[in-house]
DNA sequence: GTCATCGACTTGTTCGGACAAGTGATTCCC
DNA sequence: GGGAATCACTTGTCCGAACAAGTCGATGAC
């Protein structure tokens, strides 16, 4: 089913994780390891590519490469829902709809959804917790052609991503995040239950179909403390860039 | 000198910059590319690779690829050097060194530098400013393998990155980083001139060299508002991984 | 008009080969 | 003993080919 180059690089996951390759030692040669698997060589490069970029090795012309840590990183379902997640985490995800209208698209949502402004919208606002604790507040914005199957949706909703491809397909494919920090808002305070000013970790992102047609665009706050990102990233890949900001 | 791959990649990107290939549009196809750069289609493939790992277009099997996006994103060397990257955004970098001394290694030192409890470290406390303004705040823990090198730095080196380099060749390869959103203590708020309990960014980072052998761990709260970081992920990767938080 | 089928086109996977470039240990010379 | 040269090994780059799998518009049936 999956492809051959793919069950390679899981395998080399599972290796490393049950310390046959331990941290800081070096993987077997490229050589070995087609041999091993019956494969040619480009596709054994392919696997351990994945690996490169998820940052569990590392990889220097000439030397061997390096297993540099065995830390499991979630897919990007598990990214980009909650629910998902949090299940894979082996905690209990809610979720609660307090907010939801149509309203003409402002300027902001225009260029973020690549519509014209003016064109309707979809504007929710949801309250997600983790074993009961409220700890994200999430104020997404849809596209008009998104808007019927979100409403749709019950308000108790546990994971939308999954609904909504069960009901229409509807796979988020790309997404692009910009993370920084902010003091919580009156209104922020009350959802979540923490005092006015406390830090959040805001994460803002335009999320497309394969297709690269943007979908929504979201503004989430989790609570300090709960909920930490991480990012691994090499001289020769780095998906994490900075940014100068203006609030 | 680059490899030819690296070359066609940076022509789609300034390709893409110049508008010659509009967002929402889409790419020409591997045969086409490789004919108008006289390559093999593998090469091009290795091209057009690296722009969907920086999310900028998007690729499915038996569609042509499609431009997500014109974001120019930093280099390695910019992420990890607050001051290469503050020069490329056109603003100055300021630093000062506000604290150094040996001491011996806490268990987490022991852990994340992968050396004994008891060893030597060296720990430094830099504040960096943006056109004068504190920004960052940033607690290092150095292996003592590192520890005389950066002793030698003047205080108010700009570029401890760049500087290590000059000095005795070390590149800083890997990086692992850790990212929420932390109030700000009594000291924290007494050095980067901000009020106490204000939101801070915070990046805990692991940084190793190209063998793997890690170099130094680091503590960096940025004041809110300053700066922010960007991440683009996709369903075929994902460098982007959300954890449940232990404060 | 709507829907299913078809077929040209495009990307994904895999093979096998060749050479370039860098690493690391050994050997040898001084 | 220290340092330079050597050399086997390993990864990086690139080629050319073949087939599988998926997309998208056109065609045709109902």
């Amino acid at each position: 089913m999956a492809a051959r180059h793919e069950e390679i690089a899981e395998e080399l996951r599972q290796a490393i994780d049950r310390g046959e390759y331990p941290v800081g030692g070096t993987l077997p040669t490229e050589t070995e390891l087609s041999a091993r698997y019956g494969v040619s060589r480009g596709t054994v490069r392919q696997a351990v590519a994945a690996l490169t970029a998820e940052g569990r090795i590392g990889s220097r012309q000439g030397a061997r490469r390096v297993v540099l840590g065995n830390r499991r990183s979630q897919s990007f379902a598990e990214l980009r829902s909650f629910a998902q997640w949090a299940h894979a985490m082996g905690r209990t995800a809610t979720g609660r709809v307090l907010d939801q209208h149509r309203r003409p698209a402002t300027l902001e949502d225009a260029e973020k959804l690549q519509i014209k402004p003016g064109d309707e919208v979809l504007q929710v606002l949801r309250v997600r917790g983790l074993d009961g604790e409220p700890v994200l507040l999430e104020r997404n914005v849809y596209a008009a052609w998104m808007a019927d199957s979100v409403e749709r949706l019950p308000a108790d909703c546990i994971s939308v991503v999954q609904a909504l491809y069960e009901d229409i397909g509807m796979i988020f494919a790309y997404g692009e995040h910009v993370i920084d920090a902010v003091a919580a808002g009156a209104e922020d305070a009350r959802l979540l239950e923490v005092r006015r000013g406390s830090p959040l970790l805001r994460i803002r992102r335009v999320t497309t179909t394969p297709a690269g047609r943007p979908i929504e665009w979201s503004d989430d706050r989790y609570v300090s403390g709960t909920v930490s990102f991480t990012v691994a990233n090499s001289i020769g890949s780095n998906p994490l860039a900075r940014q100068a900001g203006q609030a």
